[in-house]
DNA sequence: GTGCCTCGAGTTCC
DNA sequence: CTCGAGGCAC
């Protein structure tokens, strides 16, 4: 059959049929996903048909329709590239926004290094193009693909594409076996402007503009969009640049790549803000655009002792320009309630061009900003608050999040109000409190509010737990308030095949569900019976207990049964622990000014102690907060949820209908000291105490403050004390530095 | 007690 | 992406 053809051996008569035939069964698929939500075939289905596309047009340039599917930009609900997965992760970077920021960043780095503040420190600095980045990968000097950045682990494969800019070389000549090269794709703002005025359609800036480029599925197109490039960094690599950013930099231009003429190397925090200066001054003039500049640290054995933060190095950071702001009208300001049942303010703007993004809605924080104080109550605009009808400025937060920055309090209207905000709950009116020392109004409906609860099934459904395919916030809205098939919490999730084949299989008659998609969406729900606790604990939606609080909770019990048993034996104690915050609060307003410390901390254990909590409780208890990252908030917050009796009974209906809870996987033990305890002590010589600490970690150790029966290793620097002691009385292995750095491997 | 550092929660637009 | 807050080290 022709449409399973290869490419190459089609007639021009098949080619033109088979476009035909795809171009009706990509708008059928485009319609189904977009009017209804609900896909006929999958995202896999869908990117095929795109690519066979995409193909035979590549193939047969004349036979390309009008109505071509590869013409729709944005169209698509995933598009026809493949995934390609970096090998070394694709960063995002710290931001500084003033001097003063610039100045900790260097002193961070000097604290860090136990580099004295006179010491010499030499950074890269170079313009922050505003453009999308891009992954080389060269193996034995011939391109092997380009990706683009994604989520900086996953990101696209748009070779085809890349090959197309005339500045990404095909083939490189004395590179290293592999080198990734990493830069910015951008867009000139003159080529901008002629695309514009020339091309069908009309991108809101050259940022767009580059992006929609490079993400065309036929590269014939992107051919004719004018794209640039600029390399500034590196990925993969099977030998060393150089030996610092700057020669690195320079390699790179040896081989051919373009990097941008106004990179210097500035020694010290006084050279950089000059050097910003100087960048902001030509900015006008460079003839692209920038958002800021970026600082490295120069010597590349430097970077690696610094080594990544959570998600940014802390060898860089880029120094952005003040971000472009608009004045528009407010108005009116709206609430929404969140699954944890905070009430977030809304702005409802007159829509407005903020650098090049049409902006209609910003947030508003909390109580407190509208008002115009911070969570100390201080002033942040001056005392002008912020109400509907106000003319207001806005700007995207990190060029993303709108918020509001200022009020024009000249142009208010003389019956203008202050905004009151809200104390019932806008969608199930019951009270909504703000707690002392909390910036934000709570909903206290708990499951019994609409919002609450079709939110937190929202959040049940989501990527990190339990996922469902075919099943988003848009179909979790539409379960919620359907009639027949209600969905109203998680297990009604998992009995929805029964109660629609007890319907008579009603749902597959219904807008957006074919039979086809119900079936796969059955398959998915069935899928997720078998979970791993994790997801599961993720799922709940508990305050305060989020990814990483989960897979703590997870390897601690092994099972949801251990658990649930540990958090109902922890109970009196958790309601004590709540009964002596009380306690603690309200003698500390008595004994504010009296400065009397002694006498708070004496009514909290008067609380605490008084009668002393059932043995098994505090047993429960300790061993729950003694667990890394888990306080006595989270601790507070877990064990009420589940004592709650309509929550339990809920998640126990969860339960009920998932067939295997899976424990987490045990930590991967690659290095010797995985999973260890170590105790630092004594001056460290051959790299700091926070280095030392970051490196034992990274290699999956755990670094503690005290020595005890737990610890597996105490590294002693010069000077030990007690510690050393201590150690030697509990027969803890003591090493010294050199045998420690011997451990990790150098 | 103070000051990081990370995590959690909420948010917008394409 | 940002803010606030929790947890923990100094």
């Amino acid at each position: 059959m022709a449409s399973d053809k290869p490419v190459d051996d089609l007639t021009e008569a098949e080619a033109q049929r088979a476009l035909a035939r795809l171009a009706a069964a990509i708008a059928r698929a485009n319609t189904a996903y977009h009017q209804a939500d609900a896909p006929e075939i999958s995202d896999a289905e869908y990117d095929a048909l795109k690519r066979r596309n995409a193909a035979i047009e590549t193939r047969f340039p004349s036979l390309k329709r009008t109505d071509s599917p590869s013409e729709q930009v944005g169209a698509a609900p995933s598009d026809g590239f493949g995934k390609i997965r970096h090998r070394v992760r694709m960063l995002s970077l710290a931001n500084a926004f003033d001097a003063g920021d610039v100045g900790d960043f260097d002193a961070g780095i000097r604290r860090y290094l136990g580099l004295s503040p006179d010491a010499p420190l030499t950074y890269a600095a170079e313009p922050k193009i505003d453009g999308l980045s891009l992954s080389l990968r060269y193996e034995d000097g011939q391109l092997v693909y380009a990706a683009t950045r994604g989520d900086g682990e996953t990101g696209e494969n748009v070779t085809a594409n890349a090959l197309t800019i005339a500045q990404i070389p095909q083939a490189l000549n004395g590179a290293p076996a592999v080198l990734e090269v990493r830069g910015e794709v951008y867009m000139s703002q003159a080529d901008f402007e002629t695309l514009n005025a020339t091309g069908g359609r009309t991108f809101a800036n050259p940022r767009n503009a580059a992006a929609g480029s490079l993400r065309q599925l036929d590269a014939e197109i992107t051919r004719a969009r004018p794209l640039s490039f600029f390399a500034y960094a590196w990925g993969d690599l099977s030998e060393p640049l150089a030996a610092t950013q700057w020669d690195s930099l320079q390699r790179l231009a040896s081989l051919g790549f373009t990097i941008n003429p106004l990179t210097r190397r500035c020694d010290g925090v006084a050279a950089l803000l000059a050097h910003y200066q100087a960048i902001e001054t030509a900015r006008p003039d460079l003839g692209y655009d920038i958002d800021g500049v970026v600082y490295k640290v120069d010597d590349l054995a430097l970077q690696s002792r610094l080594g990544m933060r959570s998600t940014t190095p802390r060898w860089a950071i880029a120094h952005k320009f003040p971000a472009e702001t608009a004045w528009t009208r407010l108005e009116s300001i709206d609430i929404q309630v969140g699954r944890t049942g905070a009430l977030s303010p809304v702005a409802r703007l007159k829509p407005v061009n903020v650098g090049g993004v049409l902006v209609s809605n910003a947030t508003l924080h909390n109580e407190d900003y509208i008002a115009g104080r911070d969570s100390n109550g201080q002033p942040i605009r001056e005392g002008r608050d912020i109400r509907e009808g106000d003319w207001v400025q806005v700007y995207r937060a990190g060029d993303v999040i709108p918020k509001v920055a200022d009020v024009d309090v000249g142009r208010r209207l003389p019956d203008s109000v202050p905004y009151v905000f809200p104390d019932i709950c806008p969608d199930c009116g019951s009270a909504a409190v703000r707690e002392p020392g909390d910036s934000t109004h709570r909903c206290t409906g708990g499951l019994v509010c609409p919002a609450q609860a079709v939110e937190k099934l929202k959040h049940f459904v989501s990527r990190g737990a339990f996922d469902i395919e075919g099943l988003g916030a848009r179909q979790i809205e539409m379960f919620f308030a359907d009639d027949l098939l209600p969905i109203h919490e998680p297990a009604d999730i998992f009995t929805l095949a029964r109660r629609d084949a007890a319907n008579l299989g009603k749902l597959k008659n219904r807008d957006g569900f074919g039979d086809r998609s119900v079936a796969k969406l059955f398959e998915a729900i069935d899928e997720r019976r078998r979970i791993p606790l994790t997801r599961l604990l993720f799922g709940l939606g508990i305050r305060h207990l989020g990814e990483v609080a989960a897979t703590d909770l997870a390897r601690h019990y092994g099972s949801w049964e251990a658990l649930a048993r540990a958090a109902d034996m922890a109970r009196p104690a958790a309601e004590r622990h709540l009964a002596a915050d009380a306690a603690e609060t309200e003698e500390r307003a008595r004994a504010a000014e009296a400065g009397r410390r002694a006498e708070v901390k004496k009514a909290r254990d008067a609380v605490w102690d008084n009668p002393p909590v059932d043995a098994a409780a505090r047993a429960a208890w300790d061993d729950l907060v003694g667990i890394e990252g888990v306080g006595a908030v989270l601790a507070v917050s877990l064990v009420t949820a589940l004592a709650q009796p309509r929550e339990r009974a809920s998640i126990d209906r969860l339960i009920g209908e998932l067939s295997d809870i899976t424990p987490p996987e045990a930590r991967a033990t690659d290095s010797a000291v995985a999973g260890k305890t170590v105790v630092f002590t004594g001056t460290l010589t051959r790299m700091t105490r926070a280095e030392a600490k970051a490196r034992a970690e990274s290699l999956g150790a755990k670094v503690a403050g005290s020595v005890s029966a737990k610890t597996d290793f105490l590294i002693a620097g010069e000077g030990a004390g007690s510690k050393a002691t201590k150690a030697a009385d509990l027969g803890v292995t003591v090493i010294d530095e050199d045998a420690w750095i011997a451990m990790i491997g150098g």
